[in-house]
DNA sequence: TCAAAATAGTTGCATATGCAACCAATGACA
DNA sequence: TGTCATTGGTTGCATATGCAACTATTTTGA
């Protein structure tokens, strides 16, 4: 995965190693294997149904809707989510008797305590892994993709 | 997607929108969703088909297991790819005769036209995705995703 | 006040995916 | 040379995913 410089400038080929979203995929894919391991194998969860554990550990309670909004999922994502961590009974919901379409979400205590138990490890991942970056980089980082995620965003938005 | 300041220091709770991961997930989203414009509407590929007609059009012929070792894709993967690929005459292959478990690829007429139709397309998608960051940025991206991900892999290797 | 549009959330279906098991050919070596 | 391990590649199965269609409820506005 490190970067080479494409051979051919006129653009004719496409030199994966030095195209830009495919670095990034492979990057995210491995970042993400890595993250996976704090709660995939001990806690049977998916990424999903992490990240909507994640906002509501954040911020409870949750519409399903608010949850797509703050976790960037789709509606369906987060549906099935939900019904898995429902199953588990790591989520517990209630009607809203104000809007009877919404379901007001919270962590049940198992809920939390799972929560409680992943955030360290997962932090402590993503502690290790940036070791390698020192403040400044950090802040580059953080820069970087704050300003290729509004780039994307803007393209799709022109052109979809 | 803006970075906000964790406001738990203690690490007891998880700001998705400070999480690195989390950010380097959503961004390769919707870079990986950008680029997909440029294959995935018009010619009716998906990604992983995309990646191994890119390994070829970068270097042919090729097995699958070198496709495999250049694309950072897992072998079903690329089989699969594979034998969609050869469905729609986009790929071609003979056996190897000096190892007869071998198939060597190579792109047929039809799969070298489609691929260099698609090259320009997926490089004006990077180019203007990248139009918001400077050369020293991107230099700091490039840098940034190769210590990252150098890192990401070792801290696998030791963990799993 | 009632029909049409919008919204929250779910479901069906066809397809994609991950994993382990698998087949076939080759290599290693006693 | 015959058995065992390895390698290249494929397949079955259970599960995940994406999309569009759907139900139920609420909102809009003539």
């Amino acid at each position: 995965m490190t970067r080479k410089t494409s051979v051919d400038g006129a653009g004719r080929r496409l030199e994966l190693d030095s195209f830009m979203p495919y670095r990034l995929s492979v990057l995210q894919q491995e970042v993400s294997r890595l993250i996976a391991t704090a709660y995939a194998e001990k806690y049977g969860l998916m990424r999903h149904d992490w990240r909507v554990m994640a906002a509501l550990g954040n911020d409870q309670p949750l519409t399903a809707n608010e949850i797509c909004r703050r976790t960037n999922m789709d509606k369906v994502q987060v549906s099935r989510a939900i019904s898995r961590l429902l199953n588990r009974t790591l989520v517990a919901r209630v009607q809203d008797t104000g809007d009877r379409r919404r379901w007001i979400l919270r962590l049940t205590r198992t809920g939390e305590e799972t929560y409680r138990d992943i955030v360290p490890a997962a932090r402590a991942r993503e502690a290790e892994l940036l070791t390698v970056l020192s403040p400044a980089e950090r802040r580059q980082l953080d820069g970087l993709i704050d300003k290729l995620y509004r780039r994307a965003n803007q393209l799709l938005r022109e052109g979809g």
